[in-house]
DNA sequence: TGTACATCAGTGAACGCGCGTTCACTGATGTAC
DNA sequence: TGTACATCAGTGAACGCGCGTTCACTGATGTAC
């Protein structure tokens, strides 16, 4: 039958939201296209009206994925006291509520692995969404030049996403908190002070 | 047929090592029971003589690959100059060799985030392994106490983890050298110099 | 304004596929006599 | 020493299952006249 205007597009967007969260809980492997669908109260018939196939799906998620992390973490250094910016972003990444909600967490650290066995297609795609997501972080990273910057992101994110998924797989809470609380000090102590990097 | 009597532990060993391979480079969903079994000429039937479920394999394949991660590591730095052993672990560990090994690499690194949505069971096992892991570095680590040791290989390990996954997500071999470098540099003048930790 | 027709987002059944697991069977060797 | 039997690692076919994908169909709405 024929749906209201606007309804293709929404259905568009909860789609790639309800993926973007689901792929970082469970994984592309396990949470399929069948899964999503039926938590949005739909058929898995209908997918291929929004998109070519699951790899055109984890592709874009995933993008979105690294955008709302993004913008959290823009929101973060922006809400934080002038200067202590990064000092915020690494405090929030670190924090227990991350460890716990990787649906809206860091992509990176929720399908690492799994992103390097993508198509190259795939992966340029997230390769370019990952150094957008650099860019946005740089007005608060120290070093002088843009490459400087760069190098401190490509150290600091994957160290922390390093950091929490390895929490991640641990069993013990108590562990799970000493292993952030080492890694938040760690990571200010090196970024986020005067002297730092 | 009745086999020689030392095949059915050799056969368990052969298994064992197949799957801590195949799991590292292809992840645990895709790669399975009868690529491991096709890959050893044998066929998947015979699998459940050796082990009781694929879990069961997943656990004993990614504790025996922390376990050739650490004689890999220590190896390294007992060949290295007195003092200097951290220092050529952090170097084998961000080395473009393991960039591009994952297979025999580290465990952290090629499975993390699938780690953490094992079974508490196998998590439990897993989390120990690591943790042995550690133990074994210590002695080449920063820090007066066994505390002090630990944080620091709770940071140090998963920092570089984060970091080679991160590389090896990037399709560009360029920058994925220019992120080791960066890290290379990083994590050496943190941990590996006389001011360290 | 009223009627006939085209559209197309979503349905639901079907497809082939590979997975983990089970099981009756094989047959060379070890053991008992 | 020779013979009958038990063992059990490995075979290969079968199982149910969920996956990604395809497709004929539905039918309320938009459009043409």
């Amino acid at each position: 039958m024929r749906y209201p205007a606007e309804q293709k597009s929404e259905t568009h967007e909860k789609i790639l939201l309800a993926a973007a969260r689901s792929f970082r809980e469970h994984g592309s492997d396990i949470n399929g296209i069948g899964k999503v669908m039926k938590e949005l109260g739909l058929t898995k018939g209908g997918f291929y009206r929004h998109f070519e196939s699951k790899g055109d799906l984890y592709a874009e998620a995933v993008a979105r994925a690294f955008q709302q992390m993004g913008d959290w973490m823009v929101g973060v250094a922006k809400a934080a006291p002038k200067g202590q910016g990064l000092r915020a972003m690494i405090e929030a990444y670190l924090s227990e509520e991350h460890l716990h909600r990787p649906g809206s967490g860091c992509p990176l650290a929720a399908l690492g692995p799994e992103m390097s066995r993508q198509t190259l297609k795939v992966r340029k795609r997230l390769a370019q969404t990952l150094l957008a997501f650099g860019d946005r972080l740089s007005p608060y990273l120290p070093g002088r030049t843009p490459d400087e910057k760069r190098g401190c992101f490509t150290v600091l994110l994957p160290g922390m996403a390093g950091v929490l998924l390895a929490a991640r797989a641990i069993p013990d809470p108590q562990l799970q908190e000493r292993m952030l609380a080492a890694a938040r000090s760690f990571y200010t102590k090196a970024f986020a002070t005067e002297a730092g990097a």
